[in-house]
DNA sequence: GCTTGACATTCCAGTTGCTGTAACCGGTAT
DNA sequence: ATACCGGTTACAGCAACTGGAATGTCAAGC
C-alpha cells in the first residue's frame, strides 16, 4: 500500500480547497509534505489523518490557534483531551451567547420587516430621515431602552 | 448652539472607537469632517445622525457595503426603504440559517462534552489518536452519516 | 520653565481563515 | 503542435476594524 496521494485527491476526498491545505502547511499546522520528483506534495494516511482532524475541529469552529495548541500538546506526547474538553465547554458558552445575540437580532429584523409593511405606502417628507425603517426602529428602541450594547 | 464636537466626544456618546469613525470617513461612508484650526475633526448634529444610522445598521449586521448603498440612494434623493426592506428580508433568512447552524454546532459540542465525562478516566494508549474526544465523535458521526457538510 | 497627561493627527501593519490571480512548469491526449 | 489538466510559487485581497508608533497641541501641576 503506502498510498501516496496528490494534494488534489486529498482535497477532493476531504472536500476542502487545496489552497487550504497549503495554507495549513504554511502556518505549520501540518508538517511540510514530502514531495515527489516533480515537487508535488504527496500525502500518506498519517498526514491525511491529521488534516481531517483539523477539518473536523474547524467544523466545530475551533480556531486554528486552538487547534494548533491541541496538536502541539499532542506532538509533545501529552494528552490534549483535558485541554480540549475545557475548550469545548468554553465554545459551548460562546455558541450560546451567539445564538442569543442572533435571536435578538432576528426579533429586531422581524420588527423592521413588519413596520416595512406599515410604512411602505407612505411618502417620504422628512428631509432629515435617512430611512424611516431603521430610524424609527432606533427611536422606538431607545425609548424602550432595549439596546445597551453590552460588549 | 451649532454644537461642534470632537471625535472623542462623538465616539464616547455613540460608544464606538474613534478609529472606526475615521475608518468610515476613509471608505467614504461619511463625508470628510470639517476641521478646526488644529486639524481636528469637528462634527455637527447632521453628521452624528448619519453616523449613528450607520452604527444602528451595523448592529443589525448589515454590511458596510449595503449601508453604503442605502446611504448613496438616499444621497441621490431616492427613498432607500424598499431596498432596505428587501435587505431586511434577506438578512432574516441569513440569520435563520446561522442560528440553525449554531444550534447544530451546539448539539455536537454538547455531545463532545458528554463523552468527555465518559472518556476522561481512560488512559491514552492508541498512538494514532490525536484526541479521542474529537476523533471518536468523527467516527461516530461518519457511521451515522450525520455530517454531509452542506455548504 | 518643565513635565506630565490627555487628546488629536497620520500612516502602517495586523487580525482570521482563507481565496483569487498571475505566471510558470510538466505530463498526457488529440 | 497544442490544448488541457493539475501541480508549483508569490503576492494581493476580503470584512471591519484595531493596535501601535511617531508626532503635535494644549492645559494643569510642581
Amino acid at each position: 500500500m503506502n498510498e501516496l496521494t496528490h494534494i488534489g485527491r486529498v482535497a477532493d476526498d476531504l472536500k476542502v480547497n487545496p489552497k487550504t491545505i497549503r495554507y495549513y502547511e504554511e502556518i505549520k499546522l501540518i508538517p511540510q509534505a514530502t514531495r515527489n520528483e516533480l515537487g508535488h506534495r504527496m500525502y500518506i494516511a498519517d498526514e491525511i489523518g491529521r488534516l481531517s482532524f483539523i477539518l473536523r475541529a474547524r467544523q466545530l469552529e475551533f480556531t486554528l490557534d486552538d487547534i494548533g495548541e491541541i496538536l502541539s500538546l499532542r506532538d509533545d506526547g501529552e494528552a490534549p483531551c483535558l485541554y480540549v474538553s475545557d475548550l469545548v465547554s468554553k465554545r459551548i458558552l460562546d455558541v450560546d451567547q451567539k445564538i442569543a445575540d442572533l435571536q435578538r437580532l432576528r426579533t429586531e429584523l422581524q420588527q423592521l420587516d413588519k413596520s416595512a409593511q406599515t410604512y411602505s405606502h407612505q411618502k417620504i417628507s422628512d428631509k432629515q430621515c435617512i430611512c424611516h425603517l431603521i430610524e424609527n426602529e432606533k427611536l422606538r428602541n431607545s425609548e424602550n431602552g432595549i439596546f445597551e450594547r453590552g460588549d
